[in-house]
DNA sequence: CTTTTTCTGGACCGATGAGTCCTAAATATT
DNA sequence: AATATTTAGGACTCATCGGTCCAGAAAAAG
């Protein structure tokens, strides 16, 4: 009937929020993101709304994508190095061409969530949910003897939420990938003896 | 001679500080510099030059006020409490008017330090500082008893500095004062055993 | 009181912000 | 091939951005 459309929506979605996962909100224009994703202004509105409605789809376009990477890295054995590996994979792109992005749920609990409702809603869930997520991690990983301390799994988990911005702070500060993995294995003495 | 200065330098600084502080680079506008010091703008870039200008002076004004208070509440004993005071100190202005401020050099690590490398210079150094300031009153703390790890004071160090960031992530997402109590309680006990 | 100096307020500037809208191109259907 | 429909591009608007500049007010010095 109609012409079809020329652009993959998703994969606007997905190039639009790589944007505004590496420079924020306020730092991505619209010319920012009409050349990221390559459609014209009016195929962006048209498709999108308004740049606010486009943030919060391409927000939780990473919220999800990270949940299910989360879920994916989680299941490996034993339990430590599938801790050990999602973790890592936060500053995976650091030295590469582009600095770490980290991760955008810490970068807008910075930016946007002290004065924006929905975002801050948004980050409150994401928290909650990493501790979710890592407290059977880390069970099975006491069960399975990869990891050794008798603390409760939740206050493990708890220990780990609480450092993650930091790893993510430090990979968008620049540190290089030794210092972070350093970090990380300091970290996951606490969850040993 | 001439006519006499009408505002307060160091102040307006200080206020200027403060709305950067809380909206971040971006966020801010020239506008709202204006309305929280008072200035004109012709008095404003008379004395400062840009808005970037300012904006590092405001955040060097703030890394030297921070980095005496450190040095303040760092003194008291026994060196358990000091510790505590001054994490506790990060979110002291939770539950009042406004939201929590957070940390400004941890903002400015996501904000502007991935593409800024004045800004970036200066978040590595505050993070190396943090680090440096905690060492030795680690170290006090468990030559005075009031903390128990046998892990060496730097490691310990470290793991705070790690876990600074969550703290203010949490602030800045509207943790209430107590669940950032909880969980500052909860990594103090890693200080321990 | 006059002069000199410097501060203050606001008009003004070009650039860019987000967002609207109209025209023309392109394709599926008939 | 003609038509119907929806796309894409870009001109356009209006507000705000950071920044400049000028004219007048105010105070210290003589």
């Amino acid at each position: 009937m109609s012409r079809p459309q020329e652009f993959d929506t998703p994969e606007a979605l997905r190039q639009a929020m790589e944007v505004f996962w590496r420079q924020g909100y306020e730092g991505t224009s619209l010319t920012d993101l009409l050349a990221a994703t390559g459609l014209s202004k009016s195929s962006l509105y048209a498709t999108f709304g308004s740049k606010r409605d486009l943030f919060l789809a391409a927000f939780d376009a990473y919220r999800q994508a990270r949940a299910r990477d989360a879920h994916r890295l989680l299941q490996q054995q034993p339990a430590r190095e599938a801790i050990y590996a999602f973790f890592h994979s936060l500053f995976a792109n650091v030295n590469t061409d582009q600095p770490a992005l980290g991760c955008m749920s810490i970068n807008q609990a910075v930016e946007l969530a002290p004065h924006d409702p929905q975002v801050r809603e948004r980050v409150v869930q994401d928290l909650h949910q990493l501790e979710e997520v890592l407290t059977p991690a880390i069970a099975r990983g006491q069960q399975d003897g990869s990891l050794t301390s008798p603390r409760p799994a939740r206050e493990l988990a708890r220990l780990l939420v609480l450092a993650f911005p930091g790893l993510q702070v430090m990979a968008r500060a620049g540190y290089s990938s030794q210092e972070l993995d350093e970090a990380l294995r300091l970290l996951f003495t606490h969850l040993d003896s």
